[in-house]
DNA sequence: GTCTATACTCCGATAGAC
DNA sequence: GTCTATCGGAGTATAGAC
């Protein structure tokens, strides 16, 4: 033990623990998307994860109280992940239809570099897993950064006043929803720009378009 | 045991035997797809399935050789009725995009009435599971059907020379699937007339045809 | 074709020593 | 915060009696 360790204070000492404890919990929700690559997501167990981790399995619950919780956080983790994609990639354009492009190409790009991700935000396929609504909020703020570009869009002349109502907003979801579903169901290990349904991200928001032309 | 059935000519206790044999399997796979109602597809278990029927797990095993077999036999049952409904359905109305809405909607009605099967099939959410060719094969038949149907409504002038493209079909393949993802993932209880997404279908038919406009 | 019994592997979770 | 030990249960699959 270096000599500066007993002269710290106690709350720089209660930092560097919190801290560390911090980055052992982004450890072992990095260990566990590895083991949902391998093993599929409902494949995820704490035994597996402590194997990665080189630690006994009781070990894990000193820092999640059960599998759940462990789905609950990369659940959430995923979210703002996502979130932040789009958020980024939205903030740079023009506000309207440019903006919705990038922020569509960012999610889609995020998708498939995270396809483990992917599936367990959007298919929910873990029985018994129910996120909390605290792990869910990112997406509703995710809903409302798409509702504001397309009202943007309408101000801006792009699209029609109908393109700010629900049934728009369902529409859209379909079509990027259809473009990452196919992706992940039939080339999960293909590049964003190789695939076979990606590429047609902007042909899905042209027909958007097209759907909700200017008045 | 009544006096006949020791006079019955032995093709014919065959022919019984045999049919009671399917009658078996094809419980143990309406069973198998209760439990995966229930505890989700990938929570499907022999044991589980030997509970229901009230036998003992190892009687399974004369029936099936594995859990997978299971699955492969699940994957095939479900494509073949799958394909069956979009083929009776498309068969009614004059060739084209008429035959092709109706194969859709039958595609989305049945996937509605099936949703764990839907998942099976087209999600692929169980790890280590690959459908055999023979059960895959049926999926080929229907891609092969709405093919046929866009080449006849290009014949008929209703689709531009493009909408045979391979490039076409995953756009079609996209857009139904976006609605069935939509459905699956967010309100798989809901009736067919009465979601948010599946009343999108002809929406995005609409769509596909704007995207091809006869020349 | 049913059963019992069994071999084997794995899991989530807890108790308690250190 | 790590470990060992353990509880209690699940599962797939096989062997062999009936």
């Amino acid at each position: 033990m270096p000599p500066e360790a007993g002269a710290t204070h106690p709350a720089a000492r209660f930092d560097r623990r919190a801290q560390r404890r911090q980055q052992t919990i982004a450890e072992i929700l990095d260990l566990a998307q590895d083991v949902m690559a391998t093993d599929g997501v409902t494949g995820l167990t704490i035994s597996a994860v402590a194997r990665r981790l080189g630690v006994q399995p009781p070990s894990i619950y000193k820092y999640f109280p059960s599998l759940m919780s462990v789905y609950d956080a990369l659940f959430r983790r995923g979210q703002e992940e996502h979130l932040d994609a789009i958020r980024a990639a939205m903030s740079g354009p023009e506000p309207g239809l440019r903006s919705l492009a990038a922020g569509l190409e960012a999610s889609g790009r995020w998708v498939v570099a995270n396809p483990v991700l992917g599936q367990l935000l959007f298919w929910r396929p873990v029985p018994n897993f129910v996120p909390t609504p605290d792990a869910f909020a990112p997406s509703i703020a995710m809903v409302e950064l798409f509702g504001t570009a397309l009202s943007d869009a309408v101000a801006a002349g792009e699209l029609g006043l109908e393109a700010t109502t629900d049934d728009a907003m369902a529409l859209l979801s379909v079509l990027a929803a259809g473009v990452m579903s196919q992706h992940m169901a039939n080339e999960p290990e293909t590049a964003f720009d190789e695939g076979r349904f990606t590429p047609l991200l902007p042909r899905v928001l042209d027909l958007f378009r097209l759907a909700y032309p200017p008045a």
